[in-house]
RNA sequence: GGGUUCGUAGCUCAGUUGGCUAGAGCAUCUGGCUUACAUCCAGGAGGUCGGAGGUUCAAGUCCUCCCGAACCCACCA
């Protein structure tokens, strides 16, 4: 007997435990299903569960109800390296300690580094089990298990062969904090006051009689001190002002220098004096000027944030101080014609700790995404891609990774719920640039890319020497004073000239060799997720369940990991790698503010399960959120849905006593429950005629002479509700569903329904109290079934205390989650129709 | 600058390809401790669906403009 409240705290872990030793999860559950699969978005291994991840709800949602519908049901978990997110989280660590990344040698901080994250990590699997998630753990996958290594090796050797890898000195985002580059997605932007400096630039020849009433150029500047760095001013073409001194040439001030005044479409006329000084070096669009122009780079910031030797007397300074210099020394020769103290303007910081941007030149590794390329090895693409639609639009031979990842979206190959998002995504696709895929930190896949010292003398070493000091230098310096093996030992970095010679390998090709310091992007190797953990090329899951059914993840990592796994899938196995991405709600607090430790508004989702329950939570999630919008999570709507859980628990607390009550007397009355003996007329030599009412189809229970007007009411309703559910489910509309079951079953079945029969069950006439309590079973079984997607624990706890009371039937599995989905079957005018025999 | 979304009851939001008197939860008011459940039940009040025009037999839903809010991308030297 159930007692008066369900007391979740024990039955959750008890019944999650059941599933486990079971192997509800295995996919192996349903071994003829057709397949359906879901990769878990992994989380990163050290990070413990945050309310973000609730959300992969919807996941288990998808997942029960496929495995329920008979499918060959696979939910894959793992997690992530998570390389920047969890170097600076250790870095933060060290300095706990007053280290830093710099007092070790690469190979000891990696082993460090991983110390600390097996030592964390574990710890979300745990909390992830106690959401209910029936993810099959005996597939998990970490994104540095020996087999992703060496498939994103593999990957990454076969695209360097299609031409799709190159390095190339570009203008990168460098964070001098962290010592790394990062992708323009990485960078965010904070509004900053500053100051607006007008500086002149002395014009040469001003002796000209056409120009001798002006005697210097005027620009403006919130970085004084990279005018060091300058290699022309550039001027609007069509700027009446300037057009006369297009093509002459400034001086630079406080250096030896002449520079030429260009012009160009890209300066904006209104801004300041419309003239401005570029430096390609130290900024985005003048480095895109100076590709235009043929200019020199010239660098004057090194990659610790001090001015370089470029920058001659301020060599050594921070980038404060010589502008603070610099700022002096053009004020004494009267260069500064005013100062804008109160300038408001937008600086790139790391998205990470907000640490300022400084675009610096320097190698990257990176894809290309934009050109065409063909396959060196295996089958050109047009063969290989699987896809008819795509084959046609991908011409005849050729296609860039940009293009095939925007093809199978724009020909619905992948469809993106909710469909707005597709515009972005396209959007995006179209505007692809190089992928910069190398990052200068240790935690992560080293890029397997060897470099023979003796050919390139050049190569940028740092390193540790033997008394633990920082030694930097070229190769061939250090070379005189160290020896090979103290410096491959030591090494902490190494920088490699662009046009620096070397050799993809996973092992080291050779004793004078050294290895790329680089890791891969994260994303380089999650974005090939689905072929890692499926097993690609030749793995019977890879086989099974690639492509996967649902890609499932917020929206802000749409271009970061989404557009990245359809690319990569593509291109290694002409075949997308999922077919519906949703993009599921951002959870906010109950005004709708994000949560972040800054406002203090974040809820822990374990504080929700312990006091309310993991089906509360979920339930809560699941209902009143649409995608792509955000969903506000707030106790009391957690307490209503607690308040739900306690609803099921009490009606079927009424059902199973009744049942019990009934059985004694049934036996008086020589009917076995649940087993039912009136067929209608024409049906006896039915095979269903022997089973339980609890196993008959709707249309055919309805039919039972010895029910009620009120029994068919419900049944017919019960059928509706599986038809529309079915529905909102088929079409992703789970808060939908959610909704129709718990009107259903709260005010249908409880307060409508079981009102109605409660005449009959504290009545004399037992056979009358005996069809309600079939009745009453048949719908509560079904809306267990239907509900337990969305709360697993108490459907499957209730369940199971019905199958200790007796529900026979052979459909009855020992467990709820891989028992059958109910089936409804009412036609299209609503009335409930026999099948043909 | 380019793009997307939202504005529906006091609050938080649903509302599918346009189709019966616009829904839910919470809050509120009235009445009930009826032996499944007071974490409950019965009932009520509360909305000119941001504003204005248009298309249509029919508009919360489609189109145009306006007002207000949020977000994404690019980026200001």
């Amino acid at each position: 007997m159930l007692s008066k409240r369900p007391d979740f705290h024990e039955y959750e872990p008890r019944i999650y435990k059941l599933w486990e030793e079971n192997d509800c999860f295995k996919p192996e559950a349903n071994p003829k299903g057709k397949p359906f699969s879901i990769l878990l978005p992994p989380p990163n291994a050290n990070a413990s569960l945050h309310v973000g991840h609730t959300m992969y709800v919807i996941e288990d949602l998808l997942i029960r109800w496929h495995r329920m519908l008979g499918d060959k049901t696979l939910w894959l978990p793992g997690s992530d390296h998570a390389g920047f997110e969890t170097q600076y989280v250790y870095e933060n660590i060290l300095a706990e300690k007053n280290q830093s990344r710099f007092d070790f040698d690469r190979d000891t901080l990696y082993k460090k580094i991983d110390g600390f994250v097996r030592k964390n990590s574990g710890l979300i699997q745990k909390q992830l089990r106690r959401l209910g998630f029936s993810l099959d753990w005996s597939r998990d996958t970490f994104t540095l298990d020996k087999k992703v290594v060496e498939q994103v090796c593999m990957t990454f050797r076969k695209m360097h062969a299609d031409g799709l890898v190159y390095r190339d000195n570009y203008l990168v985002n460098y964070c001098p904090h962290f010592g790394t580059t990062f992708a323009d997605l990485e960078v965010k932007y904070v509004e900053k006051k500053g100051k607006l400096y007008y500086l002149r630039y002395p014009l040469i020849d001003t002796k000209s009689y056409q120009l001798k009433a002006i005697s210097y150029i005027t620009v403006a500047t919130t970085r004084p001190e990279t005018m060091l760095g300058d290699t022309a001013m550039a001027v609007h073409p069509d700027d009446k002002r300037y057009q006369k001194l297009i093509g002459r040439t400034v001086t630079l001030p406080l250096t030896d220098r002449e520079i030429p005044v260009i012009a160009d479409n890209e300066v904006d006329r209104e801004f300041g004096s419309g003239a401005v000084k570029i430096t390609p070096a130290h900024d985005t669009t003048d480095f895109e000027i100076g590709k235009r122009h043929g200019l020199e780079v010239i660098s004057v910031i090194d990659f610790a944030g001090k001015m370089n030797k470029n920058a001659g007397e301020y060599q050594g300074l921070s980038v404060q101080e010589a502008r603070n210099k610099i700022v002096a020394n053009l004020s004494r020769q009267d260069l500064i014609e005013k100062v804008d103290e109160n300038y408001t303007h937008r600086v790139s910081v790391s998205y990470k700790g907000e640490h300022p941007i400084e675009p610096m030149v320097m190698p990257n590794w990176y894809i290309k995404t934009s050109e065409k390329f063909q396959p060196k090895a295996g089958p050109p693409l047009a063969e290989k891609v699987k896809s008819e639609k795509l084959k046609k639009d991908l011409g005849v031979e050729e296609a860039s990774l940009g293009e095939m990842g925007l093809l199978a979206v724009k020909k619905k190959l992948i469809k993106i719920i909710p469909e707005r998002f597709e515009k972005t995504y396209y959007q995006w696709m179209n505007n692809i640039k190089p992928w910069p895929i190398s990052r200068q930190i240790v935690w992560g896949i080293r890029i397997p890319a060897w470099y023979d010292i003796d050919k390139n003398p050049h190569l940028q070493i740092t390193f540790l020497n033997e008394h633990k000091e920082i030694v930097s230098g070229t190769i061939k310096e250090l070379l005189k004073k160290h020896k090979l093996e103290e410096i491959e030992s030591g090494l902490q970095t190494l920088i490699a000239p662009v046009a620096a010679e070397y050799i993809i390998d996973e092992k080291k090709p050779g004793n004078r060799f050294l290895q790329e310091t680089d890791v891969f992007d994260t994303w380089f190797s999650s974005g090939q997720w689905p072929l890692v953990t499926l097993g690609y090329p030749n793995n019977s899951d890879f086989k099974d369940f690639y492509p996967t059914a649902v890609l499932d993840t917020m929206w802000d990592i749409l271009f970061f990991w989404v557009a990245r796994m359809i690319m990569l899938g593509l291109y290694l196995t002409g075949d997308v790698p999922f077919e519906t991405v949703y993009l599921h709600s951002m959870v906010t607090d109950e005004k709708g503010a994000k949560m972040s430790k800054s406002k203090g508004n974040v809820i822990d989702p374990l504080d929700i399960v312990d006091e309310y329950g993991a089906d509360a939570l979920r339930m809560s999630l699941l209902v009143g959120s649409a995608p792509g919008n955000p969903v506000a999570l707030s106790m009391e709507k957690v307490k209503g849905y607690r308040n739900f859980v306690t609803k099921v628990w009490n009606a079927s607390r009424f059902v199973l006593s009744h049942k019990a009550k009934l059985k004694v007397k049934s036996q008086n009355l020589k009917v076995e429950f649940p087993a039912y003996a009136k067929v209608p007329a024409g049906r006896q030599n039915s095979k269903l005629t022997s089973r339980p009412i609890t196993e008959l189809p709707n249309h055919l229970v309805t039919k039972l002479p010895n029910l009620t007007p009120e029994d068919q009411n419900i049944l017919t309703k019960l059928n509706k509700t599986i038809k529309t559910i079915n529905s909102h489910l088929k079409h992703f509309r789970f808060s939908q569903a959610g909704e129709d079951i718990y009107n259903f079953f709260w005010h249908d079945y409880c307060d409508t329904y079981i009102e109605q029969t409660k005449e009959r069950l504290y009545g004399e006439d037992q056979e009358a109290a005996w069809a309600a309590v079939c009745v009453l079973t048949k719908v509560l079984i079904d809306s267990l079934k239907l509900l337990h997607p969305f709360m697993p624990f108490v459907t499957e706890e209730i369940y199971q205390k019905f199958r200790e009371a007796g529900l026979e039937g052979k459909e009855y599995k020992k467990e709820l989650m891989i028992s059958s989905w109910p089936k409804s079957n009412i036609s299209a005018n609503n009335t409930l129709v026999w099948p043909n025999p």
